[in-house]
RNA sequence: GGAGAAAUGGCAGAGUGGUCGAAUGCGGCAGUCUUGAAAACUGUUGAGGGUCACACCUCCGGGGGUUCGAAUCCCUCUUUCUCCGCCA
């Protein structure tokens, strides 16, 4: 969330930097500082008169002290207005500030000045392409048949077990599997992230530190008699790591990765974008995550993406980077990449990650500061992306290194499959 | 799952109704001493709101209650520890 004293100092700013995500914040951001303003007044009403009130309760306990009964008697008749009034105002303080908060909820973040305006994700902006799409043999199969012909990943099984979104991987698909996510984290440590295994369920508390609720409640799997979330991504217990954490300068920046199976509903589509390993309801992704001095998260934004392609091109697979546009960028985003590889068999882009800089939007909700040389506390700005989601690596692997007799191996991958060929 | 104990500042740990935002120790920071460092000594050191700055308000695991007044009493939730049971 957005934090007031901001909004109060660049209101134009925000308008117009939000007007490229098509929303016109003008009546939010007017109602978002009446409504400070409010708060500010009753909470100064209510601070005199819990002041008048706590300097009669120390006289009334010093006319104990000297035996003055009768006079403490007198001055505790005093008591009962300031306590009725003090009631009202803190309950008008209460319903203003979380009149204040659900309406600071509702905001998204300000997107970078670099984000393109645009609706759609027609309209974002392709910045990098690398990697030959390969000409594939007469007969080409989509991954979903491959899987099938070769006999590493068993839809219907898991629609046996589970239900539709839960594929089974078998034999060298597995193996490919847990070759892949060893293969991510190790690039990721080698490039300084700290690896960690975290919970694949979070509390209230955690979901609502990323922003999943109260708004998003029904993308995620909810384990009511415990009332615990099974994560959709890794984002959410890594960066739940540091709610209401202070921070020393010199702990910045922080790199963390860490591999987890995401969970998610997702209702609602249908067909071949939806087909094979296209869209799960759960499915493995490393994560790559960073908490950096304000200064340096830009910076950071591009080490990420020059990490992540570092990966793609030794897996050597076709792939785009694209500029979110305003009307795509993620609720909490200022400025997101995501990467595409090119499925040639399907004859389509297939998102495998989305690196965002968050700046302080996170932080703010989570209280992640830190203090600054002159001893000043300062909220952090957060990072993260996905190195990588594995279906769609999977996916594109499949395809594009299919051959006549059988799927080859990027050669990267061998050490961790033990085997060049499906 | 059953029985019991506990939750206080960065950490340890006092505090059972008023002058307690909280003793003391450790740690941190600044200074004295020293060529420098260590030791010793002196001072300082929680968070949030509010103010130009003060004042002032809130916070002793979370929520609610009793009282003129709560870290302290009551209810409730959560978590941790010990013992028993179960278990990879």
């Amino acid at each position: 969330m957005l934090q007031v004293p901001f909004i109060r100092e660049h209101k134009a700013d925000i308008i117009t930097r939000l007007s490229k995500r098509n929303i016109d914040a003008t009546e939010m951001i007017e109602t978002v500082l009446k409504l400070d303003e409010d708060r500010r007044g009753f909470q100064t009403q209510l601070d005199n008169i819990l002041a008048e009130s706590n300097s009669i309760s120390k006289e009334i306990g010093m006319l104990f002290k000297s035996g003055k009964v009768a006079e403490a008697n007198d001055l505790k008749e005093k008591t009962g207005q300031l306590k009725e009034d003090s009631k009202t105002l803190s309950d008008q303080l209460n319903e203003t500030t979380e009149a204040l908060n659900q309406l600071l909820y509702k905001i998204p973040n300000v997107p970078n000045a670099i984000v393109p305006a645009g609706n759609t994700d027609e309209d974002n902006e392709e910045v990098y392409r690398e990697g030959d799409v390969p000409v594939l043999p007469e007969g080409a199969l989509p991954h979903w048949e491959l899987a099938k012909k070769y006999d590493i990943i068993d839809f219907e099984l898991g629609n046996k077990i589970t239900g539709a979104g839960f594929p089974v991987y078998k034999g060298k698909g597995a193996r490919l599997q847990r070759a892949l996510i060893a293969y991510f984290l190790d690039k990721n440590t080698q490039a300084g992230y700290t690896e960690y295994q975290l919970p694949h369920l979070v509390n209230e508390a955690s979901g609502f530190g990323t922003g999943q609720l109260p708004d998003k409640e029904g993308q995620m799997y909810h384990v009511t008699e415990d009332n615990l979330y099974l994560i959709p991504t890794a984002e959410v217990p890594a960066t739940n790591i540091f709610r209401d954490e202070m921070l020393n300068e010199s702990d910045l920046p922080i790199a963390l990765t860490g591999y987890t199976p995401c969970f998610r509903r997702e209702a609602g589509s249908y067909g071949a974008h939806v087909r094979g390993l296209n869209r799960l309801h759960q499915f493995d992704k490393v994560e790559i995550l960073r908490v950096e001095h304000p200064e340096r998260s830009y910076q950071a934004l591009d080490e990420m993406v020059e990490h992540v392609k570092g990966i793609l091109q030794e897996l050597k697979l076709p792939y785009r980077i694209l500029r979110l546009c305003g009307g795509d960028l993620g609720f909490t985003s200022a400025l997101t990449y995501d990467f595409e590889v090119f499925s040639t068999a399907q004859d389509r882009w297939l998102e495998i990650s989305s690196v965002s800089n968050f700046e302080t939007f996170q932080a703010n909700r989570l209280k992640l500061r830190f203090k600054n040389a002159e001893g000043k506390k300062q909220l952090c700005h957060t990072l993260n992306g996905s190195s990588l989601a594995l279906p769609r690596v999977l996916a594109g692997i499949l395809e594009n290194y299919q051959t006549e007799d059988g799927i080859n191996i990027p050669e990267a991958l061998i050490p961790y499959t033990g085997f060049d060929k499906i």
